[in-house]
DNA sequence: GACTGTGAAGCCATTCACAGCT
DNA sequence: AGCTGTGAATGGCTTCACAGTC
């Protein structure tokens, strides 16, 4: 309950336990145990309880939690009972592919704007929003006061826009691109790189092969 | 140099930074320090020393790290020393994206097979290769050593995609579904889920404005 | 003088083990 | 009896600080 200086690990965590919740709900399951949570997400039952304990008591001992209302007390936890508003700038396939996806706007994340530089793209119709060209990308933001923004733009660029998203005042950044951004502190930002967990991948497979050393 | 049990958070950023010295190579730069590596990608000087001195000594002391060398020294490391094939199930919109995208190739990562269930895609061309109806998933697997391969179907069908996987013989999976995949232990999984780092995000945003403590 | 490589220290996250409820 | 909540113990990663080398 004291809540600070939570590990981000517990946090990601908390993110996966709530879809679990969501499913079981959906189930119709109406109480589970810590022991039921870690077996439905690979982790041990101490952590399930360690993780939700930072943030107060959610169960009754001898019982166990309420399906419903620990995944309503998560979502809480992760800010996730408000809708937040998100641009994305990069109209490339991988920024359509994520524009289209549905698991975004079914968890609260709605995007109301998506940008790019080239002008063969402005006007596509995406998913609702209309493709916009870069420089308006202050006025959405500021008008609709958008606090997320996600990169999708190839590494060469990446930079720039996140220079960019940071003047117009988003408060947060997830980065698909394969490149380190550097942006005020005051700004949150996540990286997720697929070469990077590939690489993780080919150097595990390697491990196995040469047991050389 | 005994290099067993290399923490993961050392791999990631081995892949970090053999981009960021890709990077710094294709600048004609011969010569970095470990803080020049540090300043790059955002960790400390030390961390990198300590990551590089898992694998062995590849800097020279009073002068730094040749560039090309340790380049190629990591991406040994990496095991991307080499060509690895890869399959992708799940031709939606994100499926096509990745297989589209050129930077897996450029880092030795060739699909080679492009899996659906949905009749309407098959035969249909992506980036060279044909999508082909499930059923033919072993096939491909086996007759063409497939190592690794890559999830982008709904939740709802990670699990039987996984199975298929695994009974074809692959030995790494990098799953994007929102879904925890339960495979052999032999099997190497990765997952890259985009609402956990979205909510990761959130929580941090909630945590500036609930300034509760 | 500059920078690497590394044991030791410090810090943080996970697991253990049990007291406390129901 | 069963399961949560939690202090204590453990284990692992990161930082420190300096000896070693060029």
């Amino acid at each position: 309950m004291k809540a600070f200086k939570i590990p981000e690990a517990t946090v990601m965590r908390l993110s996966v336990y709530s879809r679990f919740l969501e499913q079981a709900d959906r189930h119709g399951i109406i109480i589970v145990s810590s022991g039921d949570i870690a077996e439905g997400v690979g982790v041990s039952p101490a952590q399930v309880r360690k993780d939700l304990a930072y943030f107060g008591e959610f169960g009754t001992r001898g019982v166990g939690y309420n399906v419903s209302s620990l995944y309503q007390q998560i979502r809480r936890i992760l800010g996730l009972n408000r809708e937040w508003l998100v641009v994305l700038v990069g109209a490339g396939k991988l920024g359509s592919a994520l524009a289209r996806y549905q698991g975004f706007l079914s968890r609260g994340f709605r995007i109301i704007g998506v940008f790019d530089n080239d002008p063969k793209q402005f006007g596509r119709k995406l998913n609702g929003t209309t493709i916009m060209p870069i420089s308006q990308l202050d006025e959405v933001v500021q008008r609709e006061g958008v606090e997320i923004g996600i990169i999708t733009v190839p590494a060469g660029a990446a930079q720039e826009v996140a220079d960019r998203l940071a003047a117009a005042g988003i408060k947060a950044i997830l980065n698909f691109s394969p490149r380190v951004l550097n942006v005020p502190s005051r700004i949150v930002v996540r990286s997720v790189d697929f070469s990077v967990n590939l690489e993780v991948l080919t150097f595990n497979l390697g491990l196995n092969t040469n047991k050389g050393l």
